[in-house]
DNA sequence: TTGACTTTACCGAACGTTCGGTATATTATG
DNA sequence: CATAATATACCGAACGTTCGGTAAAGTCAA
């Protein structure tokens, strides 16, 4: 078997970047080829299904991610404000401290319904269920863990998006360490 | 002199919905020509910059709307708490009740530094500046009224996002009705 | 009032470029 | 050698843009 130039892993990575960056449309075969290394041509090797393909595998590795840094931690062991301090970390790294888009944003634009947007709407859906129900095994009711939930989301959303506007990662990393109260306030 | 076949007003109208639908690299001079129903001719001889220029006609507008339905009642007369309302009722209409996504988000996607980026920086940076005011008039610390002005825009793009993704626009709208809470709180 | 002239708004057709995608050849390893 | 990975060269279609020209409204001297 020859060498592969660009190991599975580290392609990912660079695809993940590409269209987060510019999000699907902005994401031309040029730029992939570019950021990746690889000719057309190798990236239908790898990607026989072409740039949807592509963003699909990227959003199944981010989905594992999410599911095992993210959903795993939040269902483990451990106090809920522990638990979330771990999630609040693995975001950290994911994001680049908030230097990076994410995918859940920049890949849901267009109204047309497609394969790509439901696998963003299930990703975010689990996100938002897991973070209510640490809340509600804290003690918080049923309809606030759910509001709490999603005020974190809306949170940490909207501070990708202040980062990525102004330049500045400072509401994204204060979100960050104040998740536990956001999450679990009573 | 010939009559034209769209007014400038609902023009930048059905412009706006393009670009905050799909982004700019999204927004294709075929899905505009359809939206407006001027051909792409007639597009350039309104707009002779292209699509550039469509882009910042958009912004223009829209940081017009910003600061007579934003940005002036929160300078203006009344108390703190219902200059905020009055602004998240405009918010509302603006946004569709959350079904449409925000300018500041799908334009800001690419990494290269440009013009609209920086017309979409100075909008977000005056929405900020405007909301930590009213929170210092309302005696809320100058650092905690940053903070809070900034959790506001976090919550209300976030918000956004999350509503273009699920489908569902209770957490923006909660958003709109907690924003003098979220601001002034002390 | 008329008719020549200008201005304005629009369109069909084409420009060169880039798009996503593919057939074929080359390379390198087991 | 066999074969998987990459590269070269190319495709039709769509991209953003421009050109030449037409129809309608305004201008104004005769």
């Amino acid at each position: 078997m020859p060498i592969t130039k660009v190991k599975d892993e580290e392609l990912l990575d660079r695809l993940t970047d590409v269209f987060r960056t510019h999000g699907f449309e902005g994401a031309s075969l040029s730029r992939i080829s570019e950021a990746t290394g690889l000719q057309r041509a190798s990236l239908y090797h790898r990607f026989p299904g072409g740039k949807e393909e592509m963003a699909q595998a990227v959003l199944e590795r981010a989905g594992q991610w999410l599911g095992n840094r993210v959903l795993a931690p939040l269902s483990g062991p451990g106090k809920p404000a522990d638990r979330i301090r771990k999630m609040a970390h693995e975001l950290h790294l994911f994001y680049g401290g908030g230097k990076h888009s994410c995918l859940l944003d920049s890949l849901s634009f267009g109204f047309e319904e497609s394969t790509i947007k439901r696998h963003v709407r299930e990703g975010m859906g689990a996100w938002v269920e897991a973070l209510a129900k640490v809340a509600r095994e804290a003690g918080v009711s049923p309809k606030k863990a759910r509001q709490q939930a999603q005020d974190a989301i809306s949170l940490l959303q909207g501070g990708l998006v202040m980062a990525r506007v102004l330049n500045d990662t400072g509401p994204f990393e204060r979100t960050l360490a104040n998740l536990p109260h956001v999450i679990l306030n009573n």
